[in-house]
DNA sequence: ACCTTCTAACCGACTGGTTGGTTATTTCCA
DNA sequence: TGGAAATAACCAACCAGTCGGTTAGAAGGT
């Protein structure tokens, strides 16, 4: 096997984005992880540092490529909904993270990143609403919380729902857009 | 100290509860609790059985606490948000278990009581759909899963949110009952 | 083309401490 | 006095993290 750093960081990252995404941060092992990743654990303390600045590492990657991914607009919030819905529908992974991320790292010092981008969409809504492209009805905040929440409705409801309401994708994201249309009418 | 064999029992599910809710299964500590329930370690597995045995008896405990308190009325969703907003706020550590319990419990046997009281609540929204005390623009499983999701925006958006948008409760809940009410217009 | 030197990549084996869970024994009340 | 309640002491397995040492392969001189 020819050496290759740069290989052996990225297998680490997969390996772990499947494990914590799957277990949390307290539920995975970094043998398994290294195990995964198929090398040494020691090259992950090398790498990463600690368990816990791998979990972030793993995030903050997640968190870019979000955005990246996922152009937000807040003059058509209908369509933001949808993909965002698509989004997370493709990559469960990533919303598993950030629930996690959520749960297990409440007084961790917050990610700059998000709070930037979480000031520059509000910022963006209350203009949309001085524009007359949206109605102001609600506070930016409120627009954003309410968005955000529908578009992942599904996948934050309890595991026994999908037993009495079998999933549809196509109907539950015509659901999400439709319901956003209304709020923003 | 006298010995009262439903007392340790209690204070060993209250210690858990908070135990659980703060940290999930795979972080929670049974000496911990024990510790906090100010009884032995081996009390908890005389009464309990096992760490997980004890984290399913914590969380079937508030699910029938909430089932008790929080009254659905398929004729009245924005009346039904409100009370589940309300319950939420008042009690976080029940909807911190619900989300270990979904993240953490996956392929665990579903919880009949739940599945029972989804398809109850499915039947009511269909009932008051056909009676015409609520619109059919949405199906009965999409209208309880936007409900739920909309009540609980809030407690599930990122935590670097709230630097942004500082908490304002009464604001808060008055925006989930009318987003409700406008999409069972 | 060949040998030497140097370094980053890599690993097996280990450690101190913690984990969920058990057992032998004592304490207390009906 | 018999049985339930409670405990201290214990255990094997596992955990995150470390360390001394090995090796692939690039660099550089001749």
């Amino acid at each position: 096997m020819i050496r290759d750093a740069e290989r052996t960081r990225r297998r680490l990252l997969e390996a772990a984005t499947a494990e914590f995404a799957e277990l949390g941060i307290a539920g995975a092992r970094v043998n398994r992880i290294a195990e995964v990743a198929g090398c040494n654990k020691a090259m992950l303390y090398a790498y990463y540092g600690s368990k816990d600045q791998l979990f972030d590492a793993v995030f903050t990657t997640h968190v870019g490529d979000f955005l990246d991914r996922v152009r937000f607009d807040a003059a058509d919030l209908p369509g933001y909904a949808g993909r965002l819905f698509d989004y997370f529908e493709a990559n469960p992974a990533a919303q598993r993270l950030a629930v996690w991320y959520r749960l297990e790292r409440p007084t961790s010092s917050r990610l700059d990143a998000v709070v930037e981008v979480n000031r520059v969409r509000l910022d963006e809504l209350a203009r949309a609403q001085s524009d007359g492209l949206l109605p102001a009805h609600y506070t930016p905040a409120a627009l954003l919380a309410l968005v955000q929440s529908i578009s992942t409705a599904w996948s934050s409801m309890n595991p026994e729902y999908d037993l009495v309401a079998p999933p549809d994708v196509e109907r539950r994201r015509a659901a999400v857009v439709d319901a956003v249309r209304r709020l923003t009418a």
